[in-house]
DNA sequence: TTGCCGTCGATTGTATACAATTTTGTGTCC
DNA sequence: GGACACAAAATTGTATACAATCGACGGCAA
C-alpha cells in the first residue's frame, strides 16, 4: 500500500517498482518532459544496477512515456502538437464507447470506487497538489476502461491517458480552470443509472472539452533536477 | 532489405533484429503459440548474449506476442476465446475509422504499394505458403494505418494485427476459404477512388467476415520445434 | 502403490566488467 | 577570436559471472 518511491532503502525494488515510480513522478508533474533520465543516476536513486533500471525504462519507452534514441539514452517524451492532437483524436475514439460498456456492466461496488476517487481529487485539488490532481484524474478514466472489462481497449487508454499527462504538461491553458469536477461526477451519475448513451455523450463531450483546452502556441517549461523531484 | 532471420552469422543481429525475426517467424505460424522461449537457447541462436535476448523478449510482451512470467520464462502468447473477441472488437472500432482517413489521404504512391501487397500476397498463396500470405494480409492492414498518418493508432493497430496472428493460428476455420482477396481489393479501390463512407465501410464488414470465421470451440495446435523454425 | 520431502539440475534474475559510442574539454592553427 | 582536430571523460551497449528460484527426479515412509 506504500507509494513506494525512491529512497526506500529496505526494498529491493524491481523494474516494476521503478517504471511505477517514475511513471508516478511524471504523471504528477515532478518530472518534466524532456528530462534525462541517466542509467547510472536512477541505479544510484534505487539502489539496484542499471540492469533492472534499463528494463524499466524500455519498458517506459513503449507507452511512450520515455524516448529512448540508440547511444543517446531516455529521456521522458515531449510530444509534439501534432501527437497531442492524434493523442485526443484517439481517446475520442475509444473512451466514449468504453464508457457506454461500463454504463451496462458498473456495479454498485464500482460506482463507489469511482467516487471515492472524485473525492480524492478534490481532495487533492484542496490542498494545492494539482500535481496528484491530475494523476488522480487519469486514474479515474483508467478505472472506466476496467470496468467495461475490455482489457485490450483499455490497456490503449492506459497509454493514451499517460501521454496526457505528457501533452498536459507542455499545453495546458491555466487560465481555463479544471472544469473536471462536474464532468466526472455527472458521468459516474450517467454509470450509476446504466444510461449508455448519455455515458457515451458525456465521455466524448468532456474529451472534446480537454482537446480544445490545450494551448496551439509553444510549450510550458522543460527540464528540472531529477533526484529531487524522485526522492520527495 | 534482406529479410534478416536468424542463422546469419555476418551481422551481429541487435534486439531489434531479434524481436523482428522472432515476430516474423509468429507472423508466419512457424512458432505454434504457447511455445517456451528460452533465453539461452535464443541466445546461441542468433549468437548473442542473453542480455539482447532478454529486451528482444521485453519488446515483444509489451504488444503481447509473447507472455513473460517472473521465474518462468516467455513463451508466445496463447490468447484466450475471449481475448480473441476483445481484440477484433477493438479492431472493428479503429480501423473503419483509420481506412476513412485513409481514402482522405492516399495518394497513387501509396495505392501502388498497396496493390503490390495484394499482388505477394496471392503470389505467397499461389505458392503453397499460406503463413507468408497471412504476414502479408497482416502488412496490407498496417500500411492502411500508415495511410492515415495517425501514428497513435498505427501502432495500435500494429498490435492488434500481431494479436490477430496468433489467433487465427488457434482459432481459424480452415473450412471457410481466404476471401480476403475480393475484400481486400474492392478496400483498395474504394481508396484510390477516395469515397470515404465507402473504405469505412468495407473495412467494417471485413473485419466482421473475418471476426465471424473464428472456431468457437476448442484451440487446434500447441508448441513445435524452435530452432527448425527459426533456423529455417 | 502412493504421497511427501529433499536434493539436484536447469532456467531466470541481478550485478559487475568490459567494449563501443557519444559528448565534452582543450589546444593549436588560421 | 573562431574553427577545427584530437584527446579525455562520461554514458550507453553487450557479455559474462554469480545468485535465486523453479521443476523434476528419486528416496523413504505410511
Amino acid at each position: 500500500m506504500a507509494h513506494s518511491s525512491a529512497s526506500m532503502s529496505s526494498k529491493p525494488s524491481t523494474s516494476h517498482d521503478i517504471a511505477q515510480g517514475l511513471s508516478l513522478a511524471i504523471h504528477e508533474h515532478r518530472i518534466a518532459p524532456g528530462t534525462k533520465l541517466g542509467e547510472d543516476e536512477l541505479a544510484e536513486i534505487y539502489g539496484v544496477s542499471r540492469t533492472v533500471v534499463r528494463a524499466a525504462l524500455q519498458s517506459l519507452s513503449h507507452i511512450q512515456l520515455v524516448e529512448i534514441r540508440r547511444n543517446k539514452g531516455a529521456r521522458v517524451a515531449s510530444p509534439s502538437l501534432a501527437e497531442a492532437h492524434e493523442v485526443f483524436e484517439a481517446r475520442e475514439l475509444l473512451e466514449p464507447r468504453i464508457a457506454r460498456s461500463a454504463a451496462a456492466r458498473a456495479n454498485a461496488t464500482d460506482i463507489a470506487l469511482l467516487e471515492r476517487h472524485i473525492r480524492d481529487e478534490h481532495a487533492a485539488l484542496d490542498a494545492s497538489d494539482p500535481g496528484r490532481a491530475l494523476y488522480l484524474s487519469g486514474l479515474f478514466h483508467n478505472e472506466i476502461a476496467r470496468i467495461a472489462d475490455q482489457a485490450t481497449i483499455a490497456g490503449f487508454v492506459e497509454t493514451l491517458v499517460a501521454r496526457s499527462s505528457l501533452i498536459i504538461a507542455l499545453y495546458w491553458r491555466h487560465e481555463r480552470a479544471l472544469c473536471e469536477k462536474h464532468a466526472h461526477h455527472a458521468l459516474v451519475r450517467a454509470l450509476a443509472d446504466k444510461d449508455e448513451a448519455q455515458a457515451e455523450a458525456l465521455m466524448k463531450s468532456h474529451l472534446v472539452d480537454l482537446h480544445s483546452a490545450l494551448d496551439l502556441r509553444e510549450r510550458n517549461w522543460r527540464a528540472g533536477s531529477l533526484k529531487d523531484a524522485l526522492t520527495q
